[in-house]
DNA sequence: ACTATATAGTCAAGCTACTTGACCACTTGG
DNA sequence: CCAAGTGGTCAAGTAGCTTGACTATATAGT
């Protein structure tokens, strides 16, 4: 493969993943979470299924752990989580999402689904899902970048 | 499609896009090219066939075009771009790339190229090339939105 | 041809999400 | 039980964006 039909495919694959984002941010929006921004979303998904700690959440984002601290103070103040004393170490602090954080989370797998139904509308079911298993197979396991 | 699949497969899409946009990025540095950031790229793209606009690259990098000022004034600074006269228009001015700035759109090309021939051995040529196929088919093709 | 409005670009100031550095509280290992 | 390591926060600085104001040139209307 020459260099620029892999820069077609990178340029592709850039402009899809910056698409979704923002389709994903605009659903959210319209559904009434006022004041969240894109990587809130890499936050709650780190967060969703029992909660992590500040030092966990600024490894999975790739930032600092003040970073990801400021995020979560943001996030609480907005109602989206709140920070709980750690059940095993007194250091730290469990945070976990609020019923409204949980809420937030489902509207934006709604927003989600809605941008992946249009591929489908263009791919074919099939298609988007061989999308899936593939993309699935090349995604890299470190910590999620969402800025670039 | 469930909303928790299409969830899946948003993830993995964001996951495999930032780790190629952190290899092209580590790609380009190791090539020799300091201070180049990854928004520099889309702008580069957008410059390399003819030039272009100081407002065409706003649009297309959808900032204001302070801030696409801003990033060209950085560009030119560093020896990737210059500012000609516009041979058409006297209010305008044609941004073009330096011999610096290709031999950096060089790099980024081989860098690209080189992540993807690790997604070749994971899933074979021929479903990498399918890939490509199913992203140019599904590409927004408004204005490439480098920030999440 | 002349004026009015629109467009290309820059300068200046402000905002925000991040960084680095310093520090305290608690835990762990010799 | 003390030394080093880890979780978290406070404070200050930075970088990349924004909004607002302005100049120079172009374009359209009469």
């Amino acid at each position: 493969m020459q260099n620029s039909e892999a820069m077609a495919l990178s340029a592709a694959l850039l402009a899809v993943a910056g698409g979704l984002t923002q389709r994903i941010h605009e659903g959210v929006l319209a559904r009434g979470f006022e004041g969240v921004r894109p990587a809130h979303g890499f936050a709650f998904a780190r967060l969703a299924p029992d909660g992590a700690t500040v030092t966990d959440l600024a490894a999975h984002l790739g930032v600092t752990k003040q970073a990801a601290s400021q995020l979560v103070d943001e996030m609480v103040r907005k109602g989206y989580a709140e920070r709980r004393p750690h059940p095993e170490d007194a250091r730290a602090r469990l945070v976990v999402l609020t019923e409204r954080g949980w809420a937030c989370t489902r509207a934006a797998e709604e927003a989600a689904a809605e941008a992946v139904r249009e591929w489908g509308a263009l791919l074919g079911e099939r298609e988007v899902r061989s999308l899936g298993r593939q993309l699935l197979r090349i995604a890299p396991h470190g910590p999620i970048r969402p800025a670039w």
